[in-house]
DNA sequence: GATTGTTTGTATCGACTCGATACTATTTAA
DNA sequence: TTAAATAGTATCGAGTCGATACAAACAATC
């Protein structure tokens, strides 16, 4: 039994993570992963807004994600939209009422309050330590990197500095390469 | 809303752990909880492997926990123990098997490979940006802080150089010193 | 075009989590 | 000695989650 300190405090923060996120979804009656989903359709692109993705996203089982969309739905945190070209497709998109829900409770309370105490330096330094960990966690276990597309393999700039996406064949929007992406590859 | 990228990995490396760990331990028929509950009783100190720890260790409440703990005793995992000075405790540990189990268990996989891959330098890097994190967390949120007695103010040196804790006033060896305590307060 | 197989999503069931509430037993304080 | 606090258990209901089965739309092949 070796010891594994990268293991244990990524599990303390885990636990304190879900108990402050039960906590913060209590207010408006949702579980932990109701948020996450309204949380990943905050920040995933138009490829990306999917059950599919989702499920993809968080490990879960479709069965699982439509049941969780159904409740999101009836409270009219979420719309569905039928993709045009594909029927079998429901895009997911976060009402008016979820993005402000959305907006109140994440970043939960425990992580706004360390953020107004930690120096500028110290937060990026963290971020970079848990981007790193992110990557190679990952990339080690051969996982789906939900990416940005900015560091995505497939974006391309055109000739007038546009950006455009090879694999879906789409020009893109400066805000579009700003949101993850289900079909994400790193740069090699 | 306002951007909080250590949320958003923190929340990433949770959601990955979690998938992780409901694998790891449906192998033997164990939810995430009931590993984390079994990970605590390997790390906590003889104050502090009761039902009432485990519940503000993890966050739960302690109706939850005794059905948590109820499972793992039927499962042969765990054995409880009657205090003997104050009857209603009831103190945890783990048993030849539930040792076995965990041993095998965690760190789950995704963490040792991750480890295998990361040269020291790096790990030390990572690991001491979480501690800092997580104690800036726990400080900020006014939270229990479950750390080891040797960075704990009730722990003082004897002139023979031995260890002692001054809150339940006995003397402590050197391995209890490097368990986790509910009672941990950090030196000022 | 019909057939077969794949992909997306839903529906249902059972095991389990978790909080809330109510309860017992023991210890401590007044 | 009585009242309050603490440790733990029991029970209930809402919800998660995986497994399975299913329908609908698309894709590939003949």
């Amino acid at each position: 039994m070796k010891s594994n300190h990268i293991y244990d405090y990524v599990e303390r923060l885990s636990e304190l993570l879900r108990v402050d996120s039960r906590q913060a979804g209590a207010e408006f009656g949702l579980q932990p992963v109701q948020l996450e989903v309204l949380h990943y359709l905050s920040i995933c692109n138009r490829y990306s807004d999917t059950p599919m993705a989702v499920t993809e996203y968080l490990g879960l089982t479709k069965g699982t994600v439509s049941q969780t969309l159904k409740v999101l739905e009836k409270k009219e945190l979420l719309v569905k939209q039928l993709d045009e070209n594909d029927k079998r497709i429901q895009h997911l998109r976060l009402s008016a009422d979820g993005t402000k829900l959305l907006n109140e409770t994440i970043p939960t309370a425990m992580f706004v309050n360390v953020c107004k105490v930690l120096p500028e330096s110290k937060q990026s330094e963290i971020t970079s330590a848990l981007k790193y960990l992110l990557t190679t966690l990952l990339e080690t276990n051969g996982l789906k990197t939900f990416g940005i597309c900015s560091s995505c393999r497939y974006n391309i700039q055109t000739e007038d500095s546009q950006y455009y996406c090879g694999l879906v064949e789409q020009p893109l929007s400066v805000d579009d390469t700003k949101l993850i992406c289900r079909e994400h590859e790193s740069k090699p």
